[in-house]
DNA sequence: TTTGTAAATTAGGATCGCCTAAATGAAGGG
DNA sequence: CCCTTCATTTAGGCGATCCTAATTTACAAA
């Protein structure tokens, strides 16, 4: 195992890969790899038994393989509270290096981590954090654009990636925040939300990244 | 850079590659590389400016290299305060995982971790951690093995190798603590310690690798 | 059913960091 | 000063991972 295969694993299963085929264009696209390249390591993954591989259709995790990623995903997850909380990094400072730590975090590390920030739930950003045997607490969510105006609800994730995290912390948006849609600009505008009395606005796109508890 | 290539300017620093030339049978041994494949390193990190070589003499790091091989050790040794003082890590398990942290500690993370652990001087080991600025205070030691039965002082440093910290760590041996040599074996014989009135026997070897304060 | 398009694969190469085996240089003892 | 020995370098290769360009396949619209 390296780190671009652990990253591959990783990314193919945020792609869903757990469930369904995903395809080589998506993998290339968030590695930021070219397609062939992406194939040719598909193949030696598939031959080391982490996926099952599909010519021209795609591929999905087997057990083996989804367990790397799941551990991957314990690890970033378990850092970035650590960096959060102890080192007072932002949202995005935080995704940036647990990137990196992910990938040097035996399970000696993380399970020392995990007692040492009390075995925390969820991540600074609302994902959930894999338990040491794998196992995942999911709860059911929905973006933000999909309220309709005047209905309210609670924030608890949101999308990993820089610029939307610096955007949405400047914006002072918390995990677990009450959240009501004021109001909803026309042809994806932006939305009015009301964050514990205070109006905010936020783009359209930043509306799909976001979401609150279901019904 | 990369993590080998660090850990050859790591390693060259260590075998005193600030002040000397150091040779490259040293440097493959410590590295578990082959001497064919160090030349070939050495010549491309010189052509990278991070160290002077001169063929069939050794190598000795520039100040750009001298620099990443400090910036590696601070990051070595925060880690290993942390891992000992808040995740429960022996001497040599805290080594071991900070020889993989070490590689991914942008300044940004060291400067918040050594702020976090409020500026520790020395590693658990009992290393000086170099300052941000790349500073490093030194202190004149010698080893344990050079005292004379009788005298006193106190261990303030212990090599860095796993079979030695685990085998120090089972004797009780701590850092800063007082230390009476009660008799040496004759023909590098075991020495008879006295710690805090705790008779201990070390080996020779081991001796040679326990630092007391000089005079 | 044909065909256009996007996705995927194949072919051919480059680079990096490592290896073994063979050749060469340096340095001290005789 | 020569020779032995050990350190070092050179030569030739290998596997991993990535790339671009060319080709093939899948799929859905016409
Ligand atoms: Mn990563
Ligand atoms: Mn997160
Ligand atoms: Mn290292
Ligand atoms: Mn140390």
């Amino acid at each position: 195992m390296t780190p671009n295969k652990e990253d591959y694993l990783k990314e193919i299963y945020k792609l869903g890969g757990a469930e369904k085929l995903v395809g080589n264009k998506q993998i290339a696209e968030v590695l930021k790899i070219a397609p062939a390249s992406v194939t040719e390591m598909l193949i030696k993954l598939s031959h080391e038994g982490l996926l099952h591989y599909e010519p021209y259709k795609g591929s999905c995790l087997t057990k083996e393989g989804l367990q790397i990623a799941i551990t991957l995903l314990r690890g970033h997850r378990l850092w970035e509270v650590f960096l959060m909380r102890h080192l007072g990094y932002s949202w995005s400072e935080a995704h940036e290096d647990a990137e990196l730590l992910e990938h040097i975090t035996p399970p000696r590390l993380s399970g020392r981590l995990d007692k040492f920030l009390n075995y925390p739930a969820y991540c600074p950003h609302g994902s959930a954090i894999p338990h040491s045997d794998g196992q995942i607490d999911r709860k059911p969510l929905r973006p933000l654009v999909q309220l309709a105006a005047g209905e309210s609800s609670h924030i608890r994730k949101v999308a990993e990636e820089k610029e939307l995290l610096d955007y949405l912390q400047s914006l002072g948006i918390e995990i677990d925040g009450a959240v009501t849609v004021a109001s909803i600009g026309p042809y994806e505008g932006p939305l009015m939300l009301d964050l514990d009395g205070r109006q905010v606005q936020v783009s359209h796109k930043a509306a799909c990244q976001i979401y609150v508890d279901e019904r």
